[in-house]
Parts: C-alpha cells; structure tokens; sequence
DNA sequence: ACGTAGAACGTAGGCTTCAT
DNA sequence: ATGAAGCCTACGTTCTACGT
C-alpha cells in the first residue's frame, strides 16, 4: 500500500470537485457529503482522451468540434482498430479526413475549417462549416457502412460482395476528396455559371472585382455551409460508389505510398499526382463541372426572387438534406451519359 | 428585437444479435 | 430455426445561439 497520496489527473469533473476543495478550505461547506468518484490507474492519453470523449460527447454535450479535436490522441491507439463497426472508429477516420482537408496545403479547404467550433466573428476567414459539421457529413456519405438504410460508403462499404471494399489508404482517401472539391471550384473559376455571375454582381453592374472565388469561399454559398458539404459529400459518394460497381478498374492504382502508420501530407501528395494521370482523374472533373452549374446560392443571397428563396429556404435541416440530394441527382441527370445513368438510379431510390 | 442556420431532439423502421 | 430485444441510422421537428 502507498504511504502518501500518488499523483493524480481529473479527467472530468473538475468543477466540481474544485468546489468542495474551496468550500472545505473556508469552512463553508455545509454539513458531510459522501462523493462518488471513478477511478483509474496508469491510463494512457488515448484512453484518458476516449473517456473525456465518451462522458461529454454522449450524454450532455460540450462543443463537438472540441472534442473532435481531441481524436489525434485517439488515432494512434491500437485497441480502436479492433472495434472497427464502433461508431467513434469511423468518426476518428472522418476526423482524420477532415484535418487533412484543412492542413494540406492542395487543398481548397486549407485553413477553411472551423476547427474549433468558433462563432462566426472569430472563425478563420472563409471557415464557414465546423470541424464537427466535415466529421459528421464524411461519417454519413464516404464512411458510411451500408448497413441498415444507411449509405454506402465508397471508403467503408463492400463495392461488392465479391471485391469486398476499396484498398485505398488514408492518403489516397484523401487525395480523392481534395481532388472532387478542386474540380468544382475550378469549374467555377474557368467556367462561372449564371448563378456565379448574378452571386458576384446582382444588379448585373459591371463589377471592378469580377472575381468568382466567392461563389465558393463566400458566406453566400451553400458550397461554404453546412448543408452545402452534406449535399455534395453524400451525392459524390454515391454516384463514385455507383461508378466503382460498374466500372471497378477505374479505382485501381499502383501506389508508391506505403500502407500503414501516421499519414504524412507527402503521402497526400504523392497520392494527389497517382490520381491526376489516371482515368478516374476525368470522371471527377465532368462531376466537378456538372455540380458546379448547380445553383448554389444560399437563401440569404442577393437577387433571388421569391419563389428560388422558397426554394433555398427548403434545404434546412435535415428534411432539406433530402430536398437537396433529390435536386442534385436531377441536376447530375443531365449531365455526361454515366454520370446521368447513376443519378437516374439514386432519384427512383429516392422517390 | 427578430430572423436564420444549423445543432439537438425524439422517433420510426429495419437490421443484428441473443436467447430459447 | 424463430421470435424478441436492442441497436443504429435517417428523418422530421424543435430549439437556440448568433448576426443583422
């Protein structure tokens, strides 16, 4: 048995027990009160992050982007692999996914996430969607399981039975998604669509700045909000989930990056030029292009007349995630054959 | 003070697991 | 093998913090 008290780390709980300590100290503590407590001994940092994690994110809620920021902790921690159908596994992946969206420097998310949760007055500039917002709409799109009425996810579900899921690591996962959101901000760029030119110029002056880049970095684009990241993220997945059942070549590569460890941002690149020689290179382009003559003005755009502002309006909440998908898909119909064929198909799901 | 965006809540339905 | 129970996901509604 120790003599004296070893030292000790609270996990949860501080508050409280910092109250009792202040009011035994200055004897206003009135009357005996038995506390309860839980304890641990030689709990590493994965573990004593898992558990702040499991107490606050589950029961009664702190700020999700904070506690999403606590998953590199969690990520080098071994016993997590083995629980891979744990929701929290998919979640630590998504989380992975979306630093990488906001550290690699290819990315048009680069310094563009909320990471923090922050209001909008001290969000970084052109943060429009959280940390939180990126986990849950990778969670539910790319990393979804298949299982139940949930999606296929195209990193996480079986592309079938026989092929079993997608070999890609981390990097090229990644790679994937930088690359499809690159394609739609340079197909607004390159080729700005009617509703890019009435977003930059509503009265249809002739601006000094007839700069696009708001139209996908602006807070007048749903490409720069929540409902926006959820739409295009669940519609890729599935048209690309789609294209791999049909067309599984497509996904192979010969990779150089090595399988395995912590993901370095010189993975992520060496994967991001492996996909710009490869023919699925061209397939995200046309999605690209095809998403980005979407109309993608928020409700509070200027210029909207009153019926598109009903419609806008619609998308909230998750009644409008389904409204948005339902418009995507029949937007995507008209596109390149392939792309119209696979879109055709989610829309009779749909309905 | 008011309206909005998006997070939180509660629930239905279907899949998986467990018990027999 | 079969039914029951439990769990998970998506959905529709409600709530609330924030910006104007």
């Amino acid at each position: 048995m120790p003599t004296e008290l070893e030292p000790f780390e609270v996990i949860d709980g501080q508050h409280r027990l910092w109250a009792f300590d202040e009011a035994l100290k200055d004897g206003t503590l009135p009357g005996d009160f038995e506390l309860p407590v839980v304890a641990f001994t030689g709990l590493d940092v994965g573990w004593q992050a898992y558990l702040f994690w499991s107490i606050n994110v589950s029961p009664k809620r702190i700020n999700p982007s904070h506690a999403f920021d606590l998953f590199p902790l969690l990520r080098s921690a071994e016993w997590l692999e083995t629980l891979s159908d744990l929701r929290i596994y998919r979640q630590a992946r998504a989380q992975e996914l979306t630093e990488i969206l906001y550290t690699q420097p290819e990315s048009p998310f680069h310094n563009r996430i909320n990471m923090l949760g922050e209001s909008s007055r001290t969000a970084p500039p052109g943060a429009g969607v959280t940390q939180a917002g990126w986990v849950q709409a990778i969670t539910t799109s790319f990393l979804a399981t298949g299982s139940g009425r949930s999606a296929n996810g195209l990193f996480a579900a079986d592309i079938s039975a026989a092929r079993g899921p997608l070999p890609w690591s981390r990097p090229q996962q990644a790679a994937f998604l930088i690359e499809l959101w690159n394609s739609i901000k340079s197909a607004i760029l390159d080729r700005p669509a009617e509703w890019v030119e009435q977003l930059i110029r509503p009265q249809g002056q002739d601006s000094l700045d007839p700069n696009p880049i708001p139209a996908f970095t602006g807070g007048r684009t749903m490409l720069n909000q929540e409902q926006g990241v959820r739409g295009v993220l669940a519609v890729a997945n599935e048209v690309f989930f789609g294209l791999a059942q049909i067309e599984p070549d497509l996904f192979e590569f010969d990779t150089r990056i090595q399988a395995g460890g912590a993901t370095a941002p010189e993975d992520v690149s060496v994967a991001l030029s492996e996909l710009a020689g490869s023919e699925l290179h061209a397939r995200i382009a046309q999605f690209g292009s095809t998403i980005a003559s979407f109309d993608w003005r928020s409700a509070d755009a200027p210029g909207l007349d009153e019926g598109q502002r009903l419609l806008k309006r619609a998308f909230r909440g998750s009644s409008g995630y389904v409204a948005l998908r339902e418009q995507l898909y029949r937007h995507l119909a008209e596109g390149p054959n392939w792309l119209a064929e696979i879109s055709g198909h989610a829309l009779s799901r749909l309905a």
